[in-house]
DNA sequence: TTGAAAGCGCTAACAG
DNA sequence: CTGTTAGCGCTTTCAA
């Protein structure tokens, strides 16, 4: 029974099991030296006196101490806070204590990082940040393994999981043909992000392997009126099948081209968009959408982040996680299947 | 320049600066009673060095550690991770270091907060959990102070920060009635939330006053497929003007309506949803919500965890944020305005 | 105004 | 197998 404010310690659960702080220690360490008697008499006045163990004291003796910092940018988009979620999740399952921080736009990255290795966090995860060589020489002299998830770009001296961009714009390029597209269009996400750039690549290179092109294309930031406008600009030149960089853009979209074009879809326009948010499922949009398989990537991220923590001097690796695409009544056309 | 791996302590900086620890500490700390001279000596020899005190042993020393707990449940509702984005942000303007825990249906919320406790967090926020006599019989045993956000329920000798959800309801009765509705229903989130109850009774009393009530009601949990079949069964009664607890339900009964019942919004049927998401603001919705204001909320809830750390014998207070009601075309009468 | 020394709660090396 | 001792990096008396 933990009385009022102060908190148990070592000495305390000694005391009362009759024995000393280190054996306390290595009772519930589980050290195998200690006899079954004591260590029985040490759990149970543990247990008693209800001992929670002051992680902050034991991890400075330790090198370790089980935190592990989270820079997040740009968490109003939806599918970077579902990421949040899952690495959250994923991280209390392993026994990490996730300590996050945001890196808006106009804050400087390596004081947010500053701020998490003074907490002496075992890792840092970038989360959809945009690659930043502050970041990386920060956690390079402080010795913190960094992995980069779904990150922006980065050289392959960094630890980076991420999906595989460009075999994704592949599958949609090839769906897209198989539904009967012809006049294709492109329709990315901030330029200069590699990720947009990569399912573009994508796309166009196999369709072109499959005897057609992309005339068309445009783009526009993730925030739904400019989406809207840009949309409305690409329509003007008639495409009959749209590959959207993310399902924010597809949405826009396909709400431009029905209440702005009266075109119907998927009759008269095909639409695939990328990331598989919940919303793609709605009716209203029934959108095709390749679904990047984030619990997958989450899970890589902590094992990697894992396995840098256990050996530092380890090789970062690059991984890359094969998307895959979601049929739905955005691009069913009648006649087929 | 710090090198690789080890960090720079005090020690090493006092060295460079001709100078002992405990002068380092207190220049920069700031303390009034070290000379000018040295002051300067010191802050060259820390910048020169790139040091940056280690936060875990300073806080073995101090009562604090800058880290607050917040425990999350249910960050698949998209409205709670919004409002997790927004306490992280402030949290980090404000010098709080937030670690993060989610505590799923099936984890006990015991475990959690024994964990966060563990890590000598200097408050906790609960983020829309539902009350937990446990979570607060631990806060309270290990005095820490505990701030309930936008939480199901609560007796008020607990901090709590929560949106007028009674209010709310009013507001909405009183704009469905303004809009001309006859047959009023509700379509509440799961039953068991005070919340839910609340934006019902402010609804049915306003309603009440106003000569009308609320022949018709039913609830879903937070999913679009349940929320569909329950608006299915809804709309069989036939209602012109239906509230709903958030804007999913909403959006899963406006679909519901126009593809499955063929009725048009607003010409058929009122519509209107609760928490103002961004989705609510797309055409395809274009619908009228309540705003909690959540980044008034959020603010209110930091500055509640900042006022109890700093003072934990303070009263606990519980606070309420008016909302306002966000019209848009989901319940415009054409022959009205 | 500054330095030396003690101690936060824990663990690990070193006796016994 | 177990207890004593030292020390993680910092702050803070206490002395000078």
């Amino acid at each position: 029974m933990a009385d009022d404010g102060k908190r148990v310690r070592t000495f305390e659960v000694a005391a009362l099991a009759n024995s000393s702080p280190s054996t306390v220690s290595r009772a519930l360490a589980g050290d195998k030296r200690i006899s079954e008697a004591t260590r029985e008499r040490v759990l149970a006045a543990a247990r008693e006196l209800n001992y929670q163990p002051n992680l902050i004291a034991r991890s400075l003796k330790n090198a370790s101490t089980g935190i592990v910092g989270v820079v997040v940018t740009d968490l109003d988009n939806l599918y970077h806070s579902h990421t949040l979620k899952l690495l959250i999740d994923e991280m209390g399952d392993q026994g990490m204590a996730p300590l996050v921080f945001a890196c808006n736009r106009n804050d400087r990255a390596g004081a947010v990082i500053d701020r998490l290795t003074s907490y002496q966090v075992d890792a840092v995860i970038a989360l959809a940040a945009p690659f930043d060589a502050e970041i990386v020489r920060i956690c390079g002299a402080s010795g913190k393994p960094l992995v980069l998830m779904n990150s922006y770009e980065g050289p392959t001296t960094i630890n980076t999981v991420a999906g595989d961009s460009r075999a994704g714009g592949a599958m949609v390029a090839e769906h897209l043909v198989a539904c009967g597209g012809q006049h294709f269009a492109f329709f990315g996400g901030e330029d200069s992000t590699r990720i947009s750039r990569d399912r573009e690549l994508g796309f166009c290179e196999t369709l072109g392997s499959l005897g057609h092109r992309c005339d068309l294309r445009t783009s526009s930031i993730y925030a739904y009126d400019d989406a809207r406008r840009a949309a409305a600009g690409l329509l003007e030149g008639r495409p009959d099948a749209v590959f959207c960089a993310n399902d924010l853009l597809a949405f826009a979209l396909m709400d431009c081209a029905r209440l702005q074009f009266g075109r119907s879809i998927p009759g008269d326009l095909l639409v695939v968009g990328y990331d598989n948010t919940a919303i793609a499922a709605w009716p209203s949009y029934d959108l095709t959408s390749v679904d990047q398989c984030l619990e997958i990537m989450a899970a890589k991220t902590i094992a990697t982040t894992r396995a840098m923590i256990d050996d530092p001097k380890r090789e970062p690796t690059v991984m890359t996680v094969l998307p895959r695409l979601i049929p739905r009544n955005s691009t069913t056309v009648p006649g087929r299947l």
